[in-house]
DNA sequence: TCCTAAGCGAGACGGTACGTCTTGTCTTCCA
DNA sequence: TGGAAGACAAGACGTACCGTCTCGCTTAGGA
């Protein structure tokens, strides 16, 4: 059994040097560019380890940004629940342009193409999905009657907030996070809360 | 030059051939999965004459693509000048919606990540760039005070119009038309003619 | 250790399937028109596999001979030194020329220019090689005045013996080993001899 | 008819062009490696216009050669018929000699296997059949009774003739032209003689 | 002087082989 | 059992020649 658990430690760090070159190695050359041998020679490791863990590149893309990003959702989960609404300096969003800043290569290349085939637009359903659930929750309990559904008003926002990101990266943010954080609003949550049925008042996120 | 323009034709035609069964394959199996092979076995030509006109996969795509656009900046391009301000039938933003639908199988690929390595980049930046000239424009001739950048708003617009387009092609255009377009103006154009400094009534786009 | 050996086990074989595609497909079609394709195929192989091992078909080809002359190297190598001297049934040359009956249709490709660029060349600088080493050794031990130098002597030589060769074979094989190798000796035997300043008691060769 | 003529001169013009081309191109890389498009780009023509005269680079290259030997073979035609028999600086022998000392770098491409695949050996062939030729007649003259065949003689005439000559060219011709032809005379006619059956007093070749 | 047929250039095209690269599978061994 | 090493098949890639073809220009002769 104790065994077990160092066979697994084993077997996590390879994982784990695998991830690590994987993400050295896009902000190097891009996804497309990165091949198999790259990333085990990269991790000291031979080309058949990885076919022992992974199906594909794909695959390890997917579980390394999830190592990446379960860091960022952990933050937003773990902050009181005062915080995720309305305009303030600890709010999701800013969480997230912070996230973004301190990572800003990596997002760069994810919000871009160059990811990987379908990279971006992941990532673009993962932020739609949570705004629609947040929507519609919203919706429900003030009981408006919205022009729109709430899963187009989540794609909406998911896809505002993408291209505000971008813009914000590859002009080297040239805004401090709260400004940018503060434009972004401003440019969407009118129209999304109108779009909702939702009075002033009540565009409390 | 009567050859030349023989050999242009004879050319033109291969050409031709090439972009038509690139799109027909794309449609089938997605951009990466089309081999050069493919395209030139389908286009009934050798493999070889593919490489006399064109680099690579990539570079038949943007020509090919170019071939489709140029069609649509042509209808754009050609509409009465009326047309092309405020909420009306006919707008430009109607027309690219209009455009889409005919097109639908096509912009799915393109505006996902399928077209290619950064296509969909392409587009959006040719959207903000064309978008980016007139609020600059805009915002000169009525000598406002804009919050935030013409390019910070130009890029907010493009995103907002790909992921709008997204939403209604990958939901199966549930609205007709004129009501997806009244819905994208009605989300994104207060908060932009704001950001911009515009009042209300001058909100003519 | 014992991995190595069982790996080169496998290697050995693929090679030695390589080998075999080839020289029969030479006979098939000659040196020139056999295909990299056509070698691996035949020997069962993928194309890829080819490259493994070997640059190039002359690589393999080199290769290849190497097995053949091999056997007849260790024939001559191993045979009791009395042989080796003069004019008798077992010498060198009757192994030579009996190895060419054996191999007669290899012969005739190796000797005509049908193997390879200069294929006869290398085995006529191998043969001038070994009777360059010879005579040398008699004029030191015998202590000659040559009136030309062993080189031209071995030169000659082995023109010679190839010329005979190949008239033997394409003339398919008129006279039985022994009477074609007393005809060898009695054309060229004498004029070297005497050239070397070896007297005729001394023509042991 | 005249204008036959003139055609007939602008043809010639343009075959010798590619001729020309061709000695320059393989002394400067070896047949093999010398390109079609080679030929034509150095002789300033079109590739097209080699396929209008000929078929192949093979066939080019016989006609090239055709071209050089007939110099030589003119030259030995025209001698006086004394000169062809015996030991003289005037001999046949001795104008092959010359003629390969004044082409040393083509001969020496020609008698290695980097003429074409089977170039050497058509020369070969046609200085068998003369020799063979001349040989059957001096035996028919002569009535002597030889111990071997004429054709066997003549093969191994020319086998040590051109080994004789590759090796003069390959050392730089390092003895004069009458060294080399004594040489050559003295090694191989005893043997050749007296397989003919001819007495001492004959051997006048 | 025209005109006309041949020589020739330009270059598109199909086809075949090449050598390289990457992927994924498999087998054998070692720690 | 995890990992290293590496042979192998499969298949796409981009390149290099080849030989064929079509078209149009040029030019020198004969009308």
């Amino acid at each position: 059994m104790k065994r077990q658990r160092r066979e697994d430690r084993r077997v996590a760090r390879t994982k784990r040097q695998l991830r690590d070159a994987l993400m050295e190695l896009i902000l190097e050359k891009g996804y497309d560019g990165v091949t198999i041998e790259d990333v085990t020679e990269r991790a000291d490791l031979g080309r058949t380890t990885f076919y022992l863990h992974y199906k594909d590149k794909e695959e390890l893309l997917i579980s390394s940004l999830e190592a990446v990003f379960d860091e960022l959702a952990a933050q937003i989960m773990s902050m009181p629940q005062e915080w995720r609404l309305g305009e303030n300096d600890h709010g999701p969003i800013s969480v997230v342009f912070q996230h973004a800043a301190e990572n800003a290569t990596l997002y760069r290349i994810l919000l871009r193409g160059q990811g990987s085939v379908a990279l971006a637009d992941r990532v673009r359903d993962y932020v739609t999905e949570r705004a629609q659930v947040f929507f519609s929750s919203l919706v429900a309990e003030l009981q408006t009657t919205p022009e729109i559904p709430p899963s187009l008003a989540a794609n909406y926002y998911a896809g505002s907030l993408m291209s505000m990101l971008i813009w914000w990266l590859e002009n080297d943010m040239p805004y401090p996070t709260q400004k940018i954080v503060h434009h972004f609003r401003a440019l969407c949550i009118g129209g999304i809360a109108s779009a909702l049925g939702l009075s002033a008042a009540q565009m409390k996120f």
